[in-house]
RNA sequence: GCCCCCGUCGUCCAGCGGCCUAGGAUCCCACCCUUUCAAGGUGGUGACGCCGGUUCGAAUCCGGUCGGGGGUACCA
């Protein structure tokens, strides 16, 4: 990557490791990328694992493997060697929340110390209680948490303080008023201050809750463009008020030195702007879930999906280039991407369309390079089923690499090779049944494998001969050239439906196509009932 | 309930007051090609949620209405 302009935007991608990367959180990375290699800017990947308990060390690695295998590359953030450790680049790190708690404490402190939060003794039972009694009208409106009735009087503090009782702290925000948020896909948007709940920025274990721990690392860590999902625009108002009080009087800058932190880069200023991404919903227009089929980027991985297809895909959901071309390498989106043309409707995810782009990506393939891609495929490393093992050999590489031009241009995914790949790689054929019972019936069948066995062995081995010697067979048995076809393709391909019949017998080899014929005939005598 | 967002073919986008009898992609259908399946080619079905207003003229601007979504956590 090139030295960042002094105004290139620094902008993050910031997950919960969870384990799985849901593609709409992709999405919403991929723009963050695009917008950052459009303007030669910075793309920080930090982990928000605040919840310690629950981000294990395989969930964190599982996340940076699928971004990486997605193709974002980012400049900052933990890093997967190839041995399988994990190391960090970047300047502002660390880039893991749970390795930055000291510094959440020392911006609580100091915001506690200015006044700017207030101690809350209730226990989760207590609030849900009167959450409920809010909405359910018994109580005096919405539930919204306002330090004007939330706060506890000095003597009930200091009873609930003495008896040892835990507390969160919470941000007083506005009474009243309004807060406008400037976002470069939804406008100017308008909320008022008494809509808005004091957020609990501390937890009463004393961990930071998101508010806290992901403004205080944006501003760290110099983020100016906050690009995420649509889902975050409530939450942005708190966000807009934590970042003007960590700016105000150096109150981030003095608590960055008191744990030893890296400083800010004096470039390092406000975040300047917002971006909230529409949702991506399913077809039934409800958030994107499990319900809906596959939506970790994983899943996608082990159905054969291509990274490029994704990122092309994904990028057009919500996006389009001023031309509206919808085929575009990362070259041309990342030239033409514009977070100002990203579109305001939610939009849903349509996984018939993703895998029409996928054949057309598959079918544009140098075939080495699909082949080297196919193998991962039926070693056992994306699926479990396999056809080889892990050390495939030059001779199994030269098979799938024979039968790549045959296949391209009738897979729409990876793991499709699993339907052709079979009689080529194994010794054996299985004849599928509805095949043997659809084909070998037909008058002519049998008298067909009989004269392409007996043609067959002497003609030349190359597809131009075997085409000429199959071609001479109908008029010689007076059928039609598909009835002669079609059984001798159940004979070797073990199915009515596979590759082109001559390149098929061409690459499994003059020995094993005799020998499938040979042996299919009892059988299809036997189907004719002759047996 | 309250706050916020959104509303063009089933789906993703184009459309920024006249070029729109609304265009492309995907899906679906038909035909062509064809040894199966694909691929490819050609054609077709299919949408401006509704009501008012502004205007000579509205998918495009305004208001309302209806519908959908998100949030309303000591999750992120």
């Amino acid at each position: 990557m090139s030295t960042p302009a002094p105004t290139a935007p620094r902008v993050r991608f910031c997950p919960a490791p969870s384990g799985w990367l849901h593609v709409g959180s992709v999405r919403a990375a991929l723009y963050n990328w695009l917008h950052a290699r459009h303007h030669g800017g910075t793309f920080v990947f930090r982990i928000e694992d605040t919840d310690a308990t629950r981000a294990t060390e395989d969930s964190m690695r599982s996340m940076i493997d699928a971004l990486k295998w997605i193709g974002l590359d980012w400049d900052e953030g933990p890093q997967l060697e190839a041995d399988g450790s994990i190391t960090t680049r970047g300047d502002y790190g660390p880039y893991r929340q749970s390795e930055r708690r000291a510094l959440y404490g020392a911006v609580a402190r100091r915001l506690e110390a200015a006044g700017h939060t207030y101690r809350d003794h209730r226990t989760s039972e207590e609030l849900d209680q009167w959450r409920a009694e809010q909405r359910t009208g018994s109580g005096e409106g919405p539930p919204v948490v306002k330090a004007s009735t939330f706060e506890h009087p000095a003597e009930e503090f200091e009873r609930l303080a003495a008896e040892g009782r835990p507390a969160s702290l919470r941000l007083r925000t506005p009474e009243d008023g309004e807060v406008v948020v400037t976002d470069l896909v939804r406008g100017v948007v308008r909320f008022d201050w008494s809509a808005i709940s004091d957020p609990v920025i501390e937890r009463s274990d004393a961990s930071a809750t998101y508010p806290l721990a992901n403004s205080v690392d944006d501003l760290a860590q110099g983020i100016d463009l906050i690009c995420r999902g649509e889902d975050l625009l409530s939450v942005t108002p708190r966000q807009v008020l934590l970042h003007e009080l960590l700016l105000a009087d150096g109150l981030l800058d003095d608590a960055l030195s008191e744990v030893g932190l890296p400083a800010r880069d004096p470039s390092f200023g406000p975040v300047q702007a917002f971006a909230h991404l529409p949702m991506v919903v399913g077809m039934d227009r409800k958030k994107l879930s499990k319900r809906h089929g596959s939506v970790a980027i994983q899943e996608f991985r082990r159905q054969g999906f291509l990274p490029e297809t994704l990122r092309n895909y994904l990028a057009l959901l919500g996006w389009a280039p001023a031309d509206g071309r919808e085929r575009l390498t990362d070259e041309e989106m990342i030239a033409e991407f514009d977070l100002r043309a990203v579109g305001r409707s939610p939009a849903a995810f349509d996984v018939d369309k993703l895998t029409a782009f996928n054949g057309e990506r598959i079918r544009e393939l140098d075939p080495g390079d699909l082949a080297r891609r196919l193998v991962p495929f039926l070693d056992g490393t994306e699926l479990e089923e396999h056809l080889l093992h892990p050390p495939v050999s030059s001779e199994q590489l030269a098979t799938i690499t024979g039968l790549v031009p045959l296949i391209q241009e009738r897979m729409q995914r990876l793991d499709e090779v699993w339907t052709y790949a079979p009689p080529f790689l194994s010794a054996q054929v299985e004849l599928d049944q509805a095949s043997v019972d659809k084909v070998f019936v037909k008058a002519g069948a049998v008298e067909a494998l009989e004269a392409a066995h007996e043609t067959l062995h002497h003609c030349p081995w190359n597809v131009a001969a075997i085409e000429e010697a199959l071609r001479a067979l109908p008029e010689e048995l007076g059928i039609g050239f598909g009835k002669v076809a079609q059984p001798i393709r159940v004979a070797v391909t073990g199915s009515s439906v596979s590759p082109p019949l001559f390149e098929s017998l061409e690459l499994l080899g003059r020995a094993r196509s005799l020998e499938r014929i040979e042996a299919a005939i009892p059988v299809a005598r036997a189907a004719r009932g002759d047996g």
